[in-house]
DNA sequence: CATACATATCAATATATCTTGATATAAGAT
DNA sequence: ATCTTATATCAAGATATATTGATATGTATG
């Protein structure tokens, strides 16, 4: 089995544990999770870095885009991310489940001309605050 | 079950995991700990109450004396305690086991008068740096 | 009761981790 | 080619966690 450490220090931060969650139910793109937390980029990005780093998450490229998904091909870090699953209450992630979803919506009817995923949403450039 | 982060957070230290296998066979004293890893009071109390702090360890005492063991209680707690027990390779706490063998025979042997666990143990007055 | 001992806790410092805002890179679109 | 978009990375600042040395608390012992 591989360091533990960098695993369970993966797992000890709430962002991420509700990262995981979220992609519970298959892949998503970084700026899906962008919209789905209302989050800057770079503190998505850092935080993907790490469950990447940890071997909890892996990623595939299409595109511009990045999208992430479980990693579950090591036994052990599969038990966690279960337990994560089962752990976390779902109303936990129940607004970000909802702005994801709204997110989603928004990308299949209103994406202009050519394949941009977010141009159009306001969620996405980094404006955590200009929302508040 | 209960509040996951406060139970990754512990687990993401080091020191903390050996202490965990350390505890592997059975109940030891702070004492016990602080010769194991030739390492100061306050250290060993403050990561002890870390783990306590998460469930991840009980106390009993007796006199003086205050004894830590795994707490087994919960399924989710033990099952993650099994995998640093598995995961973390021996050797890494081979030359803390020596420490703790050889202080555990000295107060079977030397212990003077009364019971005192470590008063004649150098390794006990936090003293990491005069023995380097 | 005065003293030694085992442990806990506290304040100060050191270190690690997160967050933010800016810039870099790579892929498409125009 | 140039511009826009998606993501990564970096440096600076903010926050959390760990370490140290000192002091406090409870318990036995002389």
């Amino acid at each position: 089995m591989t360091d533990l450490l960098p695993v369970f220090k993966a797992l000890s931060d709430e962002t991420r544990l509700k990262v995981i969650k979220l992609l519970q139910h298959g892949e998503l793109c970084v700026c899906d999770i962008m919209a789905a937390f209302d989050m800057s980029q770079s503190k998505v990005s850092f935080h993907l870095g790490v469950l990447k780093g940890a071997g909890l998450v892996k990623k595939r490229k299409e595109g511009k885009w990045m999208h992430y998904t479980i990693d579950d091909t090591d036994y052990f870090r599969r038990l966690l991310i279960l337990s994560v699953m089962e752990g976390l209450p779902e109303d936990v992630v129940k607004s970000d489940r909802e702005r994801l979803h709204d997110f989603l919506n928004e990308k299949v009817n209103a994406t202009p001309a050519a394949g941009n995923c977010c141009a159009n949403n306001a969620a996405v450039r980094g404006n955590e605050k200009r929302r508040r």
